[in-house]
DNA sequence: CAGTATACGACCGTTTCTGTCCGCGTTTCA
DNA sequence: TGAAACGCGGACAGAAACGGTCGTATACTG
């Protein structure tokens, strides 16, 4: 419940990774699946998924790869988890059009909805380049800052 | 991913349900499931769930049934998803003490860690009182709101 | 051509989720 | 006192989601 699949992690891992290593021009997925100890063909596919949403850009062959199709802080985590997890919702009802069927029931799905929004949005102010910071030093102030107003 | 199970879902509406009948001392798993459509033993169980945890009283026998064991506005809808779907992690690794085995690989966990703090916060600031408010004039300015800052 | 890489679909085992059944204890009321 | 209405709690089964693997086709490099 309200937790990320492995996949978003791994997607997430991924970019991350491809973020912090802009000087090389493409990365395989075996070459990321290493370096984090998670299943190569799995992740080929997660990279594949990305790749489909334009978030990164493949290239085949030897020496071939992924790379970041924009800069890393232009890609949202939102975008990534949408990428791979697919449409973002909190409820299993809000669907799209076809609500929770008959019976007045589910009025409690337009407040909720509000939080999903809100969720969404904190996901959609994080950037892969805020993840791929590295060192915090302690004394640092906020690097993202993220103002979100929830309003019900 | 990122979604409520139903059991939350229902145990948020069987809330709201109760929030909005202050008058009767109680109100029977039937007659809430009955209300809304949904398998009566399964919301049995969600609202056995909310009492272990404090959220509700129960009566047993005849005319018995469950109320609010608050006032509405002390009910967190982060209280009643913990209590029913457990602890709250984003991440499928962040669950206490062992994290991601080996490997320094989740150096992405640290941020996300962050973003589950946010989303529970926001969750905290939403009570069953919240829920329940029926009519919103569209005019109407603010019912709650939360400020809530992400620093990653 | 040989080797390396992505692309994509089929498949399967495991876990989680949802929902049901059943027997038990408790309270009320006739 | 006994039946009815209710909560309590374990066991369990079907369904769906998840995590992961395999095999094969395709594309690019040298």
């Amino acid at each position: 419940m309200l937790k990320l699949t492995k996949k978003a992690d791994y997607g997430l891992m991924a970019l991350k990774y491809l973020a912090e290593h802009p000087e090389t021009p493409a990365l395989s997925a075996k070459d990321i699946a290493d370096a984090y100890g998670i299943p190569a063909q799995l992740l080929a596919k997660i990279l594949q998924l990305l790749t489909k949403s334009g978030l990164l850009r493949s290239h085949a062959g030897m020496n071939g790869g992924y790379a970041l199709s924009r800069d890393a802080r232009e890609i949202s985590a939102y975008e990534v988890i949408h990428a791979i997890d697919g449409p973002f919702f909190i409820t299993s009802c809000t669907k799209g059009a076809k609500s929770c069927d008959l019976t007045p029931s589910c009025t409690i799905k337009e407040p909720l909805a509000r939080v999903n929004d809100t969720i969404a949005g904190v996901l959609r102010s994080i950037s892969i380049y805020d993840l791929a910071e590295r060192e915090t030093p302690a004394g640092r102030a906020v690097a993202a800052q993220a103002l979100v107003t929830l309003t019900l």
